[in-house]
DNA sequence: ATTGGGTATTGACGTGGATCAAATGGGAGC
DNA sequence: GCTCCCATTTGATCCACGTCAATACCCAAT
């Protein structure tokens, strides 16, 4: 049996009581699926989250065709999405922490697009995409918001069109991490200093470079003052100077 | 007044008469947004579509930064999306042809997120927002069919963000090309001989390279039997070739 | 504490595609 | 039909990033 199998397998799921009204406990409704609803609306959607699940570190949450029939809320933890050419070359698409919704790639064809890869240990809440159909007939605010995350996410996809198409290497990194610093930051989290849950690898796939060009940029910045790093852990030590790397771009 | 602004001014309106049930009596219905919906669905979305509004070449259907309130979707002609980076770099990001609908970047800032440029003198259907979402309410069929709509837009920018993160010159080229094919195909055009609408240099932008590249990789595949290419006029030679140019890739 | 395998750093070198440049062609506007 | 401007093609050269390689590092398993 295939190690990442096995580790499905092994995944629990919480208990049903503990979901209640899921969402309206939830620290991170305000930028979940549920931001934006009312109070009211809140009690109307207590059965739209199904279970939680649990996906360890290098585990699969799902894989690209299987059928589709649930997004996914990232509770806690990291995950990658990748999706894999036929000739087996890969390419991260995004990297998703807490409040955000994947697998809405999944709805297009009723089997999902890509991979989604937890890259630490994570939880995420389950939701059903047919009785998340129904609820948002009903509960306006619902429909509105879930529109407005798969919006987000063709709007996401362009900016990396963008990276990938425009930007020199340097820039995307840059790019890439004052991404991150603000998407921490949302979360309560230092904005400054952070620890990077990918690999220079999977850094580099997702901005269309090699490794060695992350590690180079990295340690680039790092002799210029830009930020301090060491393995995983990032320090930002001059935010407009990383901005400038990309916005004072002349050519 | 800049000249597109002129232009957009100039755009007629059709006379909403013509319009009574325009989904229903529309040839483009099997792959536009009302796509899988029952004839009693279908009588059900006849005030779904606003208007139709003649759009241009090189006039703007909508532009970063406006107010969102309509998705259109392509009637006839042919449009591209484009995204323009603070410091004047632009990508293109997608093509579109009759039947595909464009604008769903809008939902998500309530302001449009990219340009939608035509690229030769078109025709949409404007489908104002809040009425969408409350026929989606009510008529099922749609609200699953817009979600697919949205989802494939996702799908499809996967697939773009893979081309520019994976794929070599020549191979994004050739995917590119078979990709038009295809969805020519689908609308009962030739597979095989098409015209580009678009300039060698819009094809490098969408695709991240200069139009040089372009213009190269299309001059080695019509060298290789693989197209005969004059100008903006494509003629495909050996599908298969132009596959593998792609498939066959071993490193 | 030791070992081993995955991850990261750094240097040397190669190359795909960018850049620069020049010539040709074609279509929109007069 | 003429003109002008923009699109395209093609060649020569450059360079950012990929490739290859060697070493170092970290942590998990023993």
């Amino acid at each position: 049996m295939p190690r990442a199998e096995f580790l499905r397998q092994q995944s629990t799921h919480l208990a049903l009581a503990e979901l209640k009204a899921a969402c309206a406990n939830c620290n991170l409704r305000e930028i979940c699926l549920p931001a934006g609803l009312t109070e009211q609306e809140l009690d109307q959607i207590d059965t739209l989250v199904d279970v939680r699940r649990k996906v360890r570190r290098g585990e699969a949450l799902y894989r690209a065709g299987e059928v589709f029939d649930a997004i996914f809320a990232v509770r806690s933890g990291f995950f990658k999405s990748r999706v894999t050419f036929e000739d087996g070359r890969d390419q991260v698409t995004g990297f998703f922490m807490g409040g955000e919704v994947i697998g809405m790639d999944g709805i297009s064809h009723g089997t999902y697009n890509c991979d989604a890869v937890a890259l630490e240990d994570s939880v995420v809440c389950s939701i059903p995409y047919a009785r998340l159909e129904d609820l948002a007939r009903e509960v306006t605010g619902l429909q509105r918001h879930f529109h407005k995350m798969m919006s987000r996410e063709i709007v996401r996809e362009s900016g990396v069109m963008m990276l990938l198409g425009v930007m020199r290497a340097e820039e995307r990194i840059a790019a890439f991490l004052l991404n991150l610093s603000q998407r921490l930051a949302a979360r309560g989290y230092s904005a400054l200093e952070f620890n990077l849950r990918m690999t220079r690898e999977e850094i580099g796939s997702y901005l269309g470079l090699k490794l060695e060009t992350v590690s180079r940029a990295f340690s680039k910045f790092h002799t210029d003052g830009l930020i301090k790093i060491d393995q995983k852990s990032v320090r930002i030590i001059d935010v407009e100077g990383l901005k400038n790397v990309y916005a004072r771009h002349v050519r």
